[in-house]
DNA sequence: ATGGCAGGGCACCCCTGA
């Protein structure tokens, strides 16, 4: 069983890459899409189904927009956070194989002096609290996505270009801290990694030959699924594409 | 040095991203 996540910069640019990706993982169970920028309508659903998987989306124009592609049967699909009212397309949510598996696009923030920053924090609580009632139904439960937030100060590149910012500020990684004390493991860190592994690095100022990276796309898993877990990787392979998104894939890898 | 790149919408420039 694996689970990844990537947030692809808008699939209609992206939708060959992420096939020729899920071709080259056919271990891959499903993978949650983040930054589809798609309306429901223009979503490629007959494509993706036309390479044999199941897909599940919930998108808006421009903006955001969340996607699941599965190569097993996708239940009990809820889109957005429920009782949490956002018009933004943020989150989609299924049970496959037997796991429910959250995909998040989690705000961005853009300075902490915007209205996008309480918006940031303000909608990291309703997630969380939204996740207690999930996990009280769903042992096995994976939260994937772009959090927009580097927990630690060695997933990022540079401290000191970031330093009192978003992606690092002491909320957002007081945020991220309320959900891993939800139970939940930080997949990629269960395990030895290289130093300086990062998710995404700026398109500008050639970050990615630079290494000049962040990591803010993430796997959180609980207690049942943690003890199954036998790898964590980040796929920088895609970030060397032509055309390519600015993040890269992570995916998680579970035994029985 | 606050710029640099990319995508989308819309109109030839602006917004957003991280």
């Amino acid at each position: 069983m694996q689970f990844a996540t990537w947030n692809v910069n808008s699939l209609k640019v992206r939708l060959p890459q992420v096939l020729d990706w899920l071709a080259s993982r056919p271990e891959l169970t499903a993978l949650a899409l983040q930054e589809t920028k798609l309306e429901d309508h223009n979503f490629p659903q007959a494509e993706i189904e036309a390479a044999g998987f199941h897909v599940v989306y919930a998108g808006q124009k421009t903006y955001n927009g969340v996607a699941i592609i599965s190569r097993v049967p996708i239940d009990e699909v809820v889109v957005n956070i429920p009782g949490f009212d956002d018009p933004q397309k943020r989150v989609i949510t299924a049970t496959i194989a037997g796991v429910r598996f959250i995909c998040a696009y989690i705000p961005n923030g853009q300075a902490l002096d915007s209205d996008k920053y309480p918006y940031k924090l303000g909608w990291l609580e309703a997630l969380t609290a939204w996740l207690k009632t999930e996990l009280l139904q769903h042992p096995q439960l994976i939260l994937a996505g772009d959090y927009n937030i580097a927990p630690e100060d060695r997933d990022v590149h540079d401290i000191t270009k970031w330093e009192g910012g978003v992606l690092v500020s002491p909320a957002e990684r007081e945020a991220f801290g309320k959900l891993v004390a939800l139970g939940l493991t930080d997949a990629f860190r269960a395990f030895e990694q290289p130093e300086k592994s990062f998710t995404w690095w700026d398109y500008r100022m050639l970050g990615f030959r630079r290494n000049a990276g962040l990591r803010i796309d993430h796997l959180l898993v609980t207690a049942t699924l943690a003890a199954k877990l036998t790898a964590c990787e980040i796929d920088k392979e895609p970030r060397k594409n032509e055309r390519p998104s600015d993040h890269t894939p992570v995916l998680a890898v579970f035994g029985d």
